[in-house]
DNA sequence: CTGTTTTATGCAACTTGTTGCATAAGGCTG
DNA sequence: CAGCCTTATGCAACAAGTTGCATAAAACAG
């Protein structure tokens, strides 16, 4: 149950609307984790009824209306002690994986392509993060953007990790479809 | 949506029981896909509904009694289709690095000894991984022993990275810490 | 042969996350 | 100013995953 403390980091940061909140969780906190603005809306109703944020003073009362949120004191204890606390990891799902495994089974077909398009996207990703970095962390500084410095280094390495695995699985699969080809469970 | 696929995948390679899935779930499968065995035992229930496997005939009828699972022609259809169509990629949600955001705002209270438990976790993962790679993966072999190579092999590169930037990470949280105490909201 | 533990299967309720759609304000275009 | 697009918030239904517990056979201990 972590999305309430991602809300509240995020809005710690810097106080934001419901909508504001979506889009930064469409680039820097949605790299480590995501989240749909239905979720981003249903969690900002919640937090708001157990105290941990308000929305700031408007003249609008609802639809349509930017309503921005701010972290109240009680919201800060929360994180904190969130924050302090041991965190049951999560478990692994990747689905690539799992289909290299299924592939051993049921056979390769189409294999190759998913293998590229995926080191498509990991390398684009890895660039992105590689501008980040290059833009927003020249010199050195204080603890806190050693922090997030520290968040987005291990976002290059796993984004450089499956760059360079990717790469090494497409030249061993193509190795294989050139040996034999890649029907459903080809050779027996 | 890929629990069915997973667990098709591992009664083609080995046909199992609810039981048994689950124990093969903590260990190969579950190192990429993992389930426990209310989701096994629900998803088996609906794979057996469609015609994508059978239960082999047994004695007794129900609990308490093993319920051996096999994959009929329509399953291993599905799972080839499955394979060899693009996957949508899951969102990411890492707890660990959203704490690491999180204690950027908050401040550092319990993160050196959250990066050591971590660390530890994957070291031993990684040594799993290596123990498996040098009994299982000895000599050159099949395409389907290749597929499974490289998929611990990226469990390896991934624990792997891991490690190496947990240490750092520890390494520099330390250092933090010995420039200024880790309470909550330091500095200012 | 009785009670306890282990193996094995499964239901029900709950939480979390996703998808599709509805509503409404404000700006833009002809 | 009528119609359309974008911004902004939100409901409802659904799908996926988790937690707690129930049931029952077999194995084991005394």
């Amino acid at each position: 149950m972590s999305l309430p403390h991602a809300i509240l980091t995020a809005l710690l940061e810097k106080p934001s609307s419901g909508l504001e909140l979506t889009r930064r969780f469409d680039r820097s906190i949605g790299y480590f984790w995501s989240a749909t603005h239905q979720q981003i809306y249903r969690e900002l109703g919640k937090l708001e009824v157990a105290g941990f944020i308000r929305a700031l003073p408007s003249d609008q009362p609802s639809r349509g209306q930017k309503k921005q949120f701010a972290v109240l004191p009680a919201g800060r204890a929360e994180l904190t002690r969130w924050a302090s606390a041991e965190q049951e990891s999560k478990p692994i799902r990747d689905a690539l994986l799992l289909r290299l495994r299924a592939s051993a089974v049921v056979g390769r077909a189409g294999l190759d392509e998913e293998l590229r398009r995926h080191l498509a996207l990991h390398r684009r990703q890895l660039a992105e993060y590689q501008e980040i970095e290059g833009r927003d962390f020249g010199a050195a500084a204080g603890p806190e953007d050693r922090l997030r410095r520290l968040v987005l280094r291990a976002g290059i390495g796993l984004e450089t990790f499956w760059v360079d695995w990717l790469a090494q699985a497409l030249t061993e699969v193509e190795d294989m479809d050139a040996a034999e080809p890649p029907q459903d469970r080809p050779g027996g």
